[in-house]
DNA sequence: CTCAGTTGTGCAAACGTTTGCGCAATTGTG
DNA sequence: CACAATTGCGCAAACGTTTGCACAACTGAG
């Protein structure tokens, strides 16, 4: 099939070992000799197997990243930050969807041990302690980005979800709002707790009650789809502003108000979260809360390179910034 | 390190190529040794090497992915689809972004090689001939989706770009506009000029002269940036329409607009490219023609799959469709 | 001239599988 | 009961590399 180290050696007169020395520069090897394997390697258009390298090196340079779809910005995001480092470190990536189904990704986790990766990076995992028994047994390392269980697990990096959502309703209590909403995403558990949470600690801080009618929690895994859902409960609970788990869920919302007649901002005020390329371009733009998602992913495989120089890593907590637009008024 | 054959097969007493044959269902193993072997294997945690059942069977299930950037909605809807065939089929994906350098697209094909990847799947390339050299040494199938070198290279996957855009531009004259613009991509040569081909056709067909002023080509290789960019030609040219390369492009622009205080679709008609899924939720929604971005993506892997069942598959163009929403009206 | 050091190369084992072949033990057939 | 067929398993080679060790041929110092 294709050129291999004997191939060359046989043509060369040499022995394999020779061949191999050669290509990899060893100071053993003769100039004339190396020079002369060299070019032969090249024309006759040698391409080293990672995979016997991997084999008897222990070492495949690849890292294996499971997401839950690359159609959500926000992972795009992450996938791009992390390929930049991989690929400059000299390691390839391989992608697996898990659609955010807890079976699929360790199953996929499952199909990254037996290709032998040399570390994981999860996205928004729903997995949490079941790794504990899956994954102690490889040594590999693993970086949860956005874990969606609760407790420590792992090497993770997170965001500053409770701030940022704080700042967020911080800022429509400035704008003389009492009656917040919040349209929360049940997928993804924990930062949608976090987020929730920064939501009530700027309530409780203005003093006004955290009323259960104002939380809304579609059942549904479509961003989109739970914005819209979410708005029949915001307008029966005469809210007057609303924050969103994300910007996507912010977009569903405000169409349903377009079809509604409802006026952004001046019926009601609404942000988001991620701050989604889009976000500028909508009309009226979107307020929102920043996160830096491809430094987060570009960290994450930091870590990872940290990990396999066996050096102690800390688990990193990003913070991010409200971005005040359009879609925020004075009540 | 971890668990392999051979310490199965002592912990079983037999030899490793019997714990191989178990594993396999072997027929011409015992049911008993078969059972105990598989609860042996179970119990210790066994995980095959992919990497040493590559090595000998010639045959990796891996298939590599090479893409401009994750970042980009279309782009990610073909890994979306790649992807899903890709997973039920049990190949694993290998995910490397070129940021549509040509150079770094030679680099990562090479890098796949000599993974020894079963298939290949370029977006976008600018390669083009130069794959000639390069992989027909290798025999490893190869497809691309959205060539965009001119020429037939291997086999690819179009999308009806000239007939899309002609239909786009077909309805902006029938809503009455004669000065219709072109703001292009210079880094999508040829879907680009396949795009402007369909908008000369529609105006030719409907005798209206094409005038070089009204097609702007800006230099980036930002979509965003363009539209804004381009839309200063647009208004020297009193264009009252203008068809987009895509949807992005045309994001950009209507921003550009909204600056100046030019209304949409009141002032300036506006049409873009994809059906990204942000356009419907735009105000004014956009009006565009839809790409069926992750069935190409599932084609894609569908015709690896043939080719490496050894049939003779065709190359697929996919029709698309306008859509047309707000972001048009009558002159 | 001798001997230690250096330089250049080859042998062979190893990595973790798969698989053709061989062989013993069991089963079935006449 | 004899012999063929079947069943169950092991041996060893192979896949394409890397690398420790051995070894021969030089080089240079004393």
């Amino acid at each position: 099939m294709s050129v291999s180290l004997h191939d060359i050696a046989k043509a060369a007169n040499v022995s394999p070992s020779t061949v191999s020395r050669a290509l990899n520069d060893h100071p053993r090897i003769g100039t004339q000799t190396k020079a002369h394997i060299k070019s032969l390697a090249k024309e006759m258009g040698y391409i080293p197997s990672a995979v016997a390298q991997s084999l008897i090196t222990n070492k495949t340079w690849t890292i294996g990243m499971v997401i839950t779809t690359v159609a959500d910005p926000v992972v795009a995001d992450f996938v791009d930050g992390v390929d930049e480092v991989a690929q400059t470190a000299g390691y390839s990536l391989f992608l697996s969807n898990s659609r955010n189904d807890p079976q699929r990704e360790v199953a996929v986790v499952e199909t990254f041990q037996s290709r032998r990766v040399d570390a994981i990076i999860v996205v928004a995992s729903r997995i949490g302690s079941t790794y504990s028994s899956k994954l102690d047994q490889l040594k590999v390392p693993i970086v949860l980005i956005e874990n969606q269980k609760h407790g420590d697990f792992y090497h993770s990096i997170f965001i500053e979800n409770t701030i940022g959502a704080k700042a967020a309703v911080d800022h429509l209590i400035e704008l003389g709002h009492r009656r917040i909403g919040f349209i929360g995403a049940v997928d993804r558990p924990k930062s949608n707790d976090e987020r929730l949470l920064g939501y009530k600690m700027a309530l409780q801080q203005a003093n006004i009650p955290v009323e259960p009618e104002l939380i809304s929690l579609p059942d549904s895994n479509d961003d989109f789809e739970r914005g819209q859902r979410g708005l029949a409960e915001m307008v029966a609970a005469q809210a007057t502003a609303v924050f969103c788990y994300n910007d996507r869920t912010a977009i569903g919302l405000i169409k349903g108000c377009e079809q509604q007649g409802i006026l952004i901002p001046q019926h009601l005020s609404v942000v988001g979260f991620d701050d989604i390329q889009i976000a500028s371009y909508l009309r009226p733009a979107l307020t929102t809360v920043r996160q830096p998602r491809v430094q987060m992913g570009r960290l994450a495989m930091q870590m990872i390179l940290g990990l396999l120089d066996g050096q102690a890593v800390q688990n990193q907590t990003l913070s991010c910034e409200l971005v005040v637009r359009q879609t925020t008024a004075r009540k």
